[in-house]
DNA sequence: TGACAAAGGTTGTTATAACGGATATTCTTT
DNA sequence: AAAGAATATCCGTTATAACAACCTTTGTCA
């Protein structure tokens, strides 16, 4: 039997290993949805990186983050924050402050004008994620997380 | 309830939908499986698309194929197919041509130094892909592939 | 208390992605 | 056979990743 994937991918013979499959399988997966994400995104000038740190900044409200907080809830860990922070700031999305009882962490917040952005993309985002996965119906979807946090548990 | 994810995002808050969890447990699965093999890869010196794209020639074999089959058949789509090839060019891991009879098109075949590169990496390859998602047993990757291929049929 | 280590960010550099436009070749149509 | 459309690749530019070296500030401990 020849799988979806291997006529995506073009290809006659079969995989290597199921491993291998599935391996293939989540990075053709993410990059599709990355894409339409993106896509969504860029009607608003942001990227998915941006957008993401934006919502974790959003999710933490009044106190604001350090950089190290924010690197370690990014989906995809970002090594460079620094200058990530820097091109938000530029627009006006977040504001930064070195705090004077530890003048080592810079903190960043989200401003109303990142909020206000943010809210225009909630209702668009929300439908373009069921319009992605959501043919899948709830239990599918629930053993889809089962599985990929399997995955990700070494144990 | 708090799901796993949640904890590694260190989110408080519940996800807005089971799609937006399913959508970031697969950018956070992908993530974290490309990282893995990234490092295997970097011991030869190769990028995860300079890997891919190696493999997708030695699968064309004594034929090659030309830029825009490579990028139809990329994991991830690269806009940049010429480039890429210059860059394996340079190591001398793939030879390109331009036939007389479609002087359009470049044909890029691997060079048997690319294959013994790749030799080298097969045993290696398979056993890290086995170690990252072997624990799950063939009976849920099966599963798991399915779904994935759900998603992206979209019907 | 002064040296040293650790924590936390920033900056420099190089390589790669992303996107659009430019160029070259072939096909189609009249 | 010339004009225009289509195909296929290449190049220019800007933005982002990746990695390492480098400040500052704070903590530790002899």
């Amino acid at each position: 039997m020849v799988s979806k994937l291997q006529i995506e991918l073009k290809q006659n013979k079969p995989f290597r290993s199921l491993e291998e499959e599935a391996i293939l399988n989540i990075a053709r997966t993410a990059e599709y949805l990355n894409a339409a994400i993106n896509g969504l995104l860029k009607a608003s000038d942001l990227t998915g990186t941006q957008y993401n740190v934006l919502r974790i900044l959003r999710g933490a409200g009044e106190e604001g983050l350090s950089c190290s907080e924010i690197s370690e809830r990014m989906v995809t860990k970002e090594s460079d924050v620094t200058r990530l922070l820097d091109r938000v700031e530029n627009r006006g999305f977040i504001s930064r402050e070195r705090p004077a009882n530890n003048r080592r962490v810079v903190i960043a917040r989200i401003t109303d004008e990142g909020l206000r952005v943010l809210a225009e993309l909630d209702a668009p985002v929300d439908e373009l994620d069921r319009g992605l996965v959501g043919h899948l119906g709830d239990e599918r979807l629930k053993t889809l997380n089962e599985l990929l946090e399997a995955i990700r548990t070494i144990d």
